[in-house]
DNA sequence: TGTCTAGTGGGGGAAAGTGGGGAATTCCAA
DNA sequence: TTGGAATTCCCCACTTTCCCCCACTAGACA
């Protein structure tokens, strides 16, 4: 299970220290891919599979579901960790999510997370403002 | 069971030690994320499960549901106790719950919440004043 | 008043993160 | 087909952060 927020750098090469923590069950393979709200989702290859084909299984009668497919199976790009457990990022997918210099990586459960620290942090703030309107919400979901 | 109000204060590392009385539940491993109102849930691993589940489960596909498992999956961070039974607090979890010298344990159950000792007082100065009016209110859940 | 225990503070060492240099491979052009 | 250039991968070394351990203080209870 991923959980957590850490901040690394992308250094010049494009290459991002993954934490310690998570390193173990990314060994064995992970993908990256296009994710929502402007970040990158790293998953491990078993993971990825189950999502894949959800995805695959999508209907693609509908204009929506087929854009939905493109932008996360052909945004997806094996990667491995190199022995400092670091992983390089493409080039597509860096610009796709303004990565910089400055990356936040968060563990949601299932997949990892990668913003740029800027945009994660005004998306935090955004959300924290939110949070109690939400939270009243999902209380019919026993939450 | 956790019930009961501590005062402890947080040193310079951001380590906090824990009240005596909850050590022993906690001692198996602990989660502490995002609250609501301005703290910070701490839960012990069996508990966390729980709810971690339930969060993961939601679907992403939804902005505000994925939002709110943002807040507390990537809000997460195991924690564990040391030799002299205090825990460490990532920097983002203080800065979050505007934690800065004396913070206020609350038990809460089946989760602690750490509090800010000011927020906490005008906290309770609040709910005290509209505690009628709130009880009205739980009659319909049956309390 | 002495002892024990919970809480607090600080210092040293190991390990994680970061950056740069060199070797190897691949691609392109002559 | 061979030479050159560029890119990618790997390894080494430095720096910084975090964790563990030890010591001290204050309060409670006998």
């Amino acid at each position: 299970m991923f959980i957590g927020e850490y901040s690394h750098n992308l250094d010049d090469k494009g290459r991002l220290a993954v934490p310690k923590k998570f390193r173990k069950s990314l060994e064995k393979g992970a993908v990256v891919t296009r994710g929502l709200d402007d970040c990158l989702f790293l998953y491990t290859k078993a993971e990825w599979k189950v999502l894949a084909q959800k995805l695959a299984n999508l209907p693609f009668s509908q204009a929506n579901t087929r854009a939905f497919a493109r932008l996360m199976l052909a945004g997806a790009m094996d990667v491995a960790l190199d022995k400092q457990g670091r992983i390089v990022l493409p080039d597509y997918l860096r610009r796709y999510a303004s990565l910089t210099k400055e990356i936040t990586v968060a563990g949601l459960y299932n997949r990892l997370e990668l913003w740029d620290s800027r945009l994660w942090g005004d998306y935090t703030r955004q959300t924290e403002a939110a949070r109690n309107e939400i939270a009243e919400q999902l209380g019919e979901l026993g939450i």
